[in-house]
DNA sequence: AGCTTTCTCAACACCGTGTCGAAAATTCAC
DNA sequence: GTGAATTTTCGACACGGTGTTGAGAAAGCT
């Protein structure tokens, strides 16, 4: 799995494996992961059951893989605002809004990937990776705009960890509950809400890109 | 099950259902959920595995129950900030202190009823219920504030579940890792930052109780 | 005591998982 | 193309956990 698997045409169990893939998320939209069985998945994908076991070892082994795929996506849609300097809530707005339209579509999963506490060791150990590197990025953030000035109310690595964190469960409340609060204002709210917990400012304040005062 | 089942002295069977409950907190403190067998919670009561079901329908029952049993205790935590009026830090501060105790203890089931995004249907009912109440009441004590002078940033209901949420999932995140951050200072940066959100006052502004200005 | 309700548990059927090894399909070298 | 090597497929099996049933033991009541 490692370096080896490098240098190769797509043979036909490449295809099948990324056909399993495939399969799992549009399954994955349906209905939860526990209740989907391996029959099912590799159904899906045009394979008996125990041809699964070629490709993955178990279940989790495949979520952990779609996971994996979606890290890419994920990382570009933060990546303007966190390279951003200044306040700069219209990156930050369009990163959410981004994220916002990912959870909708594939919010079941992401829920189950994500949120669930103990997703199993493969799951666990990418989806870490991918919260860690998010919250790094955060907390790097925030330590640039504090050296430039802006007061940060607290330990930048756990309001980077609060920030994501609301981020993902915001998120994730809003598949769960599609219809609760306008999706606008839900942005706004939760952009505003950001922007308050991490720099500790109110809406008056984005114009103004002066740092300074505290 | 409901309301018939009221006036009558605790039998057996009344001590078996509480041992029951009594054991799983227990045993779920051990090992994830999905990982404890009816067998094992069978056992720990005293039971042979069959006989679990004369008391509950399944695993997420007794774990229903189990979470309905903590509703009580959990509310009292916060009752005290949620009744107060003004910005009240310490009572805040005290609420999330009882919160993170019993999250220390009870932390890898509470993980499970609360944040798990599909818990089953026994355990979705109880633990919505509980959340809606905390919201609730959270956010009329927003909507309190509000009248009295005090600017909040957005509809005081999404605020009030992001709060909650955000604690939830602080408290989770503090049991996971253990040692990642000093209690106190988790403690105070989670209750700054919850009134930071709701409020967007910063720590300068909590000992003047006046209102007003925006 | 007797009768009723409550409780207990062994035996059973079921379903999903994961393993194995033999056969089929594909790929590669010539 | 042809044959050997490799990759891929899948039926059959063993295992473990769930939930049900029905007969009988224990507890509660009068």
């Amino acid at each position: 799995m490692p370096a080896i698997k490098s240098r190769r045409a797509p043979t036909k169990g490449d295809q099948r494996e990324q056909a399993l893939v495939d399969a799992a998320r549009a399954v994955f939209r349906e209905k939860s992961i526990a209740q989907v069985t391996i029959d099912e998945l590799a159904g899906a994908a045009g394979i008996a059951r125990s041809g699964f076991y070629f490709y993955f070892e178990s279940k989790q082994a495949l979520l952990a893989a779609l996971v994996d795929q979606n890290l890419a996506e994920a990382d570009l849609e933060m990546a303007e605002w966190l390279a951003a300097d200044g306040i700069d809530r219209d990156a930050l707005r369009r990163g959410l809004t981004a994220g916002l339209a990912r959870w909708k579509a594939d919010g079941r999963w992401l829920r189950e990937a994500f949120i669930t506490p103990d997703p199993g060791p493969e799951v666990k150990h990418v989806r870490d990776r991918l919260i860690d590197q998010g919250c790094t990025l955060f907390s790097k953030r925030i330590e640039r705009d504090a050296q430039a000035g802006r007061t940060v109310p607290g330990p930048p690595d756990l309001i980077a960890k609060m920030a994501v964190n609301l981020r993902s469960i915001t998120f994730a409340d809003a598949y769960a509950n599609p219809g609760a609060h306008n999706e606008d204002e839900l942005l706004d709210t939760l952009t505003d809400a950001i922007l308050r917990l991490v720099y500790g400012v109110t809406p008056a304040a984005y114009d103004e890109d002066a740092p300074t005062a505290a």
